[in-house]
RNA sequence: GGCCAGGUAGCUCAGUUGGUAGAGCAGGGGAUUGAAAAUCCCCGUGUCGGCGGUUCGAUUCCGUCCCUGGCCA
């Protein structure tokens, strides 16, 4: 520092504002698009999905009118998203929105996708959902037992690393070692680029889980006689969806899909439902936890949104 | 008021032929590379309703009281 010469960065300037479900975030990201010339990408894995819009609290038709969000309702229920598919996405609408002389603030609540975006992800194939298929079926027939067996045969770091009982990433792993013909572990880590943009990251952090907890509670009854029900029933009466479908498994809508199909009777829908948002934030406020260069502003706090301010307008050099 | 069944972890409950107790759920912590709002790992001391009694020792047996539910009045 002192006394000694660095290069000036010269890349762009980009906003990361995350931060668990019901803290907030949305309505911090309008007001600051408000002062500073942003453009907001949502970073969510649910938001993408059309035709979802109550039970993932989407911001409504208004708020996207005044204050637009890339990359929401970009798919059908039907058609799986990823990280990876993310990363690609929103460094395109980054390079969008800096072309255009604005700001891009990215805003959500998915870690991963913040992860991959910064970070980048390994060179590995994507998921194919044939070779998918086959191993579920294998695993149907002689257990996952057998299957992670397998991957510690082929892949004795992967098959310590990944626990018996992990039945996603196991079947990931073998995908990756049959499309490839190498071992999965050996195809992570590895080089990364750096990232081409100069970032703040704000991290949204509620200073009181059970003041939390009890927002989701509150926010999840307004779901509910904002017709929630009437969405999912919507989903539910096209037929070719089913609870197995990355969309499906979202919280909130897993539990109206078993519902609806007769399997929770109204209140432990309910319940169930809010249980599983408090431990989406949970484990949220876990990878929040991790971003040691986040500034984090308390939820909780009347000035949040000012300290917000102040941190922009220090980072975008102007007033 | 009488009879019956219960009162054990935040909730639902199991259990101890007397040696102070354990599951599920909730909750907490963690992991996290193409499904991530997913998936997985770890964490259980609580006057065993109160007070007495029997006993070396009671949450467990006995008495009594309180509370809850059901049935009968």
């Amino acid at each position: 520092m002192r006394g000694t010469l660095h290069a000036i960065d010269r890349r762009p300037r980009a906003i990361f504002l995350m931060g668990p479900t019901a803290s907030g975030k949305t309505a911090l990201a309008c007001a600051l698009a408000e002062s500073f010339p942003l453009e907001l990408v949502s970073v969510d894995s649910a938001l993408v999905y059309r035709g979802m819009d109550i039970g993932t609290a989407k911001p409504d038709a208004a708020t996207l009118a005044r204050h637009p969000h890339r990359l929401v309702d970009i798919r059908d229920p039907a058609a799986p998203y990823s990280a990876a598919q993310f990363r690609e996405d929103a460094l395109h609408s980054m390079r969008e929105i800096v072309a255009r002389g604005r700001v891009p603030a990215l805003v959500g609540g998915t870690s991963l996708y913040f992860r991959a975006l910064q970070y980048g992800l390994s060179d590995m194939p994507q998921a194919e959902p044939g070779l998918r298929a086959r191993l579920a079926s294998e695993a149907n027939e002689r257990g996952w037992p057998a299957l992670h067996a397998r991957l510690a045969e082929r892949d004795p770091v992967a098959g310590a690393r990944i626990r018996p009982n992990d039945t996603q990433r196991i079947q990931r792993a073998l995908e990756v070692i049959e499309l490839t013909g190498r071992a999965f572990s050996a195809q992570q880590g590895g080089a990364r680029a750096r990232f081409p943009y100069r970032i703040l990251k704000l991290a949204l952090v509620p200073r009181d889980r059970a003041a939390l907890r009890a927002r989701i509670a509150q926010r999840f009854d307004v779901m509910l006689s904002a017709g929630f029900l009437d969405e999912v029933r919507a989903l539910h009466a096209r037929g070719d969806l089913h609870p197995d479908l990355p969309a499906l498994r979202a919280v909130g809508y897993r539990q109206a899909w078993q519902h609806l199909e007769g399997e929770l009777d109204a209140r432990e829908f309910r319940q169930r439902a809010i249980f599983a948002s408090n431990q989406l934030a949970k484990r949220q406020l876990t990878w929040l936890r991790s971003e040691h260069d986040a500034r984090v502003l308390d939820a909780h706090d009347a000035h949040c949104a000012s300290r917000a301010d102040d941190a922009l307008r220090l980072f975008l050099g102007r007033g």
